[in-house]
DNA sequence: GCGGCTGCTATACGACTTTATAATAAAGGC
DNA sequence: GCCTTTATTATAAAGTCGTATAGCAGCCGC
């Protein structure tokens, strides 16, 4: 009475990983912490339970994977536009402003997401790990840029390091309001928005 | 072999939905989503779990409640803050960015609250609602204070609303990292921040 | 073409979940 | 002091959760 064995493909790890982590992805965009549920992203993608249990142990940690996943991708996204731009200060950091608000990153089932994880960081220590190193590499992405600008356009800033945790701060808070409400700015707004606030730091606001 | 009923007290339904909210705050600052559970926001408010269904009919209408009643005690703080002040849109700009910061709020047991709430809004139609208004009330003061400053001190905004999203979105981002990673800056550093994004608004980088 | 390694399936178990229903006792009106 | 109202308890039913375990089967080396 057994049911027959169902035939499957033999993956890599590393490859296995990743399409559960995509697959959870998937899932928490659909139906938020709901999603996060062994048996949800197991039929997700298609393979059984044990499977996750197998290549990570506890569910936990295929979150924070998926967690790591989802912000290099982000990261990378950012530092290739960056990387694309003009070689002054002035057009990296537009780059950055625009990059960060490219259909790619501000798209709501991409932030609705990014939310879910916020709401884990407190109670997981793997996540919130990985939250701080995520967010340590993109704070020092902005203080440098931040410095640059200063340098290269002779402005001040006091406490540079403290206005790239505002300046992304700032990105997290339009990110966070938009996909809550996205009917309240246009992502050419949030551009907008963000430049203004570049001028504030030339014209010495922070200085 | 029942179980001797155990005795009670009567109360108002409003006694006892407020009760029950602020048991469900309790849980949720203890376990986060996984404290969003009948079970154990009736234990902690010492009743049976019958209790939540009679009062709310599902859980989700309980938590919306106590997100509308949460929302509601952090607005009067602030506007509270703003009566005080004196009767300059200077002063009344800088109670409202210290209230932000002041303990009541910037406190990380009740921010992870709140980041539990937002990911809440995207799954729950009861919660999107609630959100939206309590957002709209913030954006709205702040579109005061900042359009008053303006014809105070007589610098331009170009766009009142747009600015007083992006300083409501810079509260939100600033509180979210705080939050999840308290070590970063202090609430002093964030008063500070905040009075040098007015510093740009009167630098007339925003016009 | 044949073993062996291990990725993978299948299944079981116990704890926990929400929601529904009937019974009970506390409190207010008279 | 009784009687009604209804807030509240107790309990059941049905489902989902996560984790553990036993063994099959795909693939690699030979």
């Amino acid at each position: 009475m057994q049911k027959p064995r169902a035939s499957y493909r033999r993956e890599s790890a590393e490859d296995r990983k990743r399409q559960l982590a995509e697959a959870a992805l998937r899932c928490i965009q659909r139906n938020g912490h709901a999603g996060v549920s062994v048996r949800q992203i197991a039929a997700e993608a298609g393979v059984t339970q044990g499977l996750i249990t197998h290549h990570f142990g506890e569910v936990n940690e295929l979150v924070a994977y998926a967690f790591e996943l989802m912000a290099a991708d982000i990261q990378s996204g950012i530092a290739a536009a960056i990387a694309e731009a003009d070689d002054t200060p002035a057009a990296r950091m537009d780059a950055c402003i625009e990059a960060s608000f490219s259909p790619d990153i501000f798209d709501q089932s991409t932030l609705g997401v990014w939310i879910v994880f916020w709401s884990l960081v407190l109670h997981s220590p793997k996540m919130s790990a990985a939250q701080q190193r995520d967010n340590g590499i993109y704070v020092n992405r902005m203080e440098s840029l931040i410095s640059d600008l200063a340098e290269a356009e002779g402005f001040r800033v006091a406490n540079p390091r403290l206005a790239a945790i505002q300046f992304a701060a700032m990105f997290d808070g339009l990110w966070l309001n938009w996909c809550l409400n996205p009917a309240s700015f246009s992502p050419e707004d949030g551009i907008a928005l963000c430049r203004n606030w570049v001028e504030g730091l030339r014209r010495g606001a922070y200085a």
